[in-house]
DNA sequence: ACTTACTCTGTGTACGTTCACAGACACTCA
DNA sequence: TGAGTGTCTGTGAACGTACACAGAGTAAGT
């Protein structure tokens, strides 16, 4: 054992056992406060710990009750985006306060490179968490694979597409795409399109069909201009497609805040005032709708929510209850500024 | 034991022995690279690892070498703080950078509650960390006496008054606040106001000398807009606040860039034009300089480096040295834009 | 052939807990 | 008096690993 110099040896149960003259299972049993021990024993221990200054050892606790009382949460993110993106925030504290609820504690860990994910994968495979929260994962993500070797309860905050059977919560992209269509309608703009990004995944797919949903009977196909990415370019692209097709057009829904920016970009590019000429709504609620000019109007994910939600499904597994399939959908917010 | 329903039982170093037809003690040497292991031991234990997807406990491990291999990094904010304030993203990457390359895992706990401060202290006494980095913690604060009553080591990041022989970083807020309020005279100025936060911190009350300190004999008393936090709203009431008791006030120096950021929203609303009618500048240069319209003239705290050292600190305590006395204050460094 | 050195392997013990079990003691009731 | 019941206590084993030690085997040098 290395002994660090300067840092006194702690007192173990044995220490306060021999001080209070009794054995382990005694002192064991009031540190537990289990019933069964008499009065005089109880003090004599008690006073015993605050002599020796006893805290108990977790670890050794743990090696032989199989468990940490504890559940990590894994940021995998870029550096910049970790930074930028508010919802991460959100999503930690609201998966500590329900963690906190049930006592347990939250650990989070921040994967920035290839050596933190090892290191990651190494320390989840340690027994030093019950479960594990995670948040953006990537499409084969090494970390997803050590989640489900180690039949780790888990809950993912999004999910990647090669995520089978790991629950995870997210947003109700249909309801929230047709809430916020439906406020640029109340603006009062006839000529309503859509820049529809990642027609191939659900999100950009749930998008449009809350977008078809909002407009009823006045849906126009022809103002809806499919895109492949949620990129600056394609954004730009698609308001360019729209303005070919009908120069009077009043109001656009964006699938993100990216397209929302590239298409301002097109606006101005063709000499259009925002929100004069035409209303525009993204969708995200990112540092990008911070960053436009004007301020993005969009819909705001309810992040904490989130984090709640996913710390309360692994603790939820964890009292052996079966996940929830399909994936838990929350509501979102529009928050309205100066965009539309 | 409590049988965690699906959960099959993980495989020891015992069943890699038993699997590989070695001992205990070879499959050990084998796990850890060391030497004097056969060619065929050792690929056949390997073989064996791989097969019954052993991986090791390090919660055991932990116990017999009296560490932990890891470092905890304490969040004691409020929540809106929390959220706001990019410093805390940085310092806690720069934390994990330097962790990361030690081979130390960080694990990062949020303290929001009374409960969860309870539970974080019992925590760190559990021997689940070998050490830890404290951002922001308050007077007489519960966590600072766990830490001086474990002996564990530790570094501050910031530090309240009532922290006596405990290592700690920050910056040099008084020379700072000095110098750039000093630049803001510079631009001819004549009626320099500040909005200053947190007075109840050391960073706070040094960020108002500083100022106080530029602008000497021409200090004005009324010219200080007093708010409680670095939020968005304490920004926007101060400016508020300043307008209100001069309106002729053409400079201010806001105490962090998030309270420039509502500044700016007030002045916008105001009708003044920054910089034309009012030169603006901020503290931190975090996301929100950068987000700001115009452009924020601040100072750059060097957040990433204050977790790095913090943690640096921390590490070179876990090597047996003793902790510099006296904190270490890192420079930093002005940063001109185009908000004055 | 005998020491010496080096390589490799297995075993016992320890880390600090919890839990199951066995036993001691006191009290009640037939 | 005896059995039964409830309260309290101590002890051995286990959790999964690292480390020290002992011992076996091989090779080289005298």
């Amino acid at each position: 054992m290395v002994t660090i110099p300067g840092r006194r040896k702690r007192a173990t149960i044995h220490d306060v056992a021999a001080e209070a003259g009794v054995s382990r299972g005694t002192v064991s049993r009031v540190v537990n406060n289990e019933p069964y021990v008499s009065a005089e024993a109880r003090v004599a221990i008690e006073a015993a710990i605050a002599k020796v200054g006893y805290v108990p050892n977790t670890a050794a606790r743990n090696l032989v009750m199989q468990r940490s009382q504890a559940v990590g949460l894994i940021v995998h993110e870029p550096h910049s985006l970790f930074l930028e993106d508010p919802n991460i925030g959100e999503i930690l504290l609201g998966a500590n306060s329900a963690l906190s609820q049930a006592d347990y504690q939250m650990v989070s860990l921040v994967i920035e490179s290839e050596r933190d994910t090892e290191r990651v994968a190494r320390y989840l495979s340690g027994g030093f968490v019950d479960g594990v929260v995670v948040v953006s994962a990537r499409e084969q993500d090494p970390i997803t694979r050590v989640i489900e070797r180690l039949d780790l309860p888990a809950a993912f905050v999004g999910h990647p597409q090669d995520l089978r059977d790991l629950p995870y919560v997210g947003i109700n992209n249909r309801a929230a795409a047709r809430a916020i269509t439906e406020r640029l309608i109340g603006t009062g703009r006839s000529r309503i399109g859509m820049i529809a990004a990642a027609l191939d995944r659900d999100s950009g797919a749930d998008r449009l069909a809350g977008f078809t949903d909002a407009l009823g009977d006045r849906f126009d196909p022809s103002l809806v201009a499919p895109v492949p990415l949620y990129t600056y370019a394609d954004g730009r692209d698609g308001m360019r497609a729209l303005l070919a097709r009908d120069p009077l057009i009043d109001g656009v829904f964006a699938a993100s805040d990216v397209i929302a920016a590239g298409a301002l970009n097109a606006l101005r590019e063709a000499g259009r005032s925002v929100p004069g000429d035409v209303g525009i709504v993204g969708f995200d609620d990112s540092a990008w709708a911070l960053r436009c000019q004007p301020l993005l109007s969009t819909v705001r994910q309810p992040a904490n929510g989130l984090g709640q939600r996913a710390a309360e499904s692994v603790l939820s597994q964890l009292r052996g209850e079966a996940p929830e399939l399909g994936g838990i959908l929350l509501d979102t917010e529009i928050v309205w500024r100066d965009s539309a």
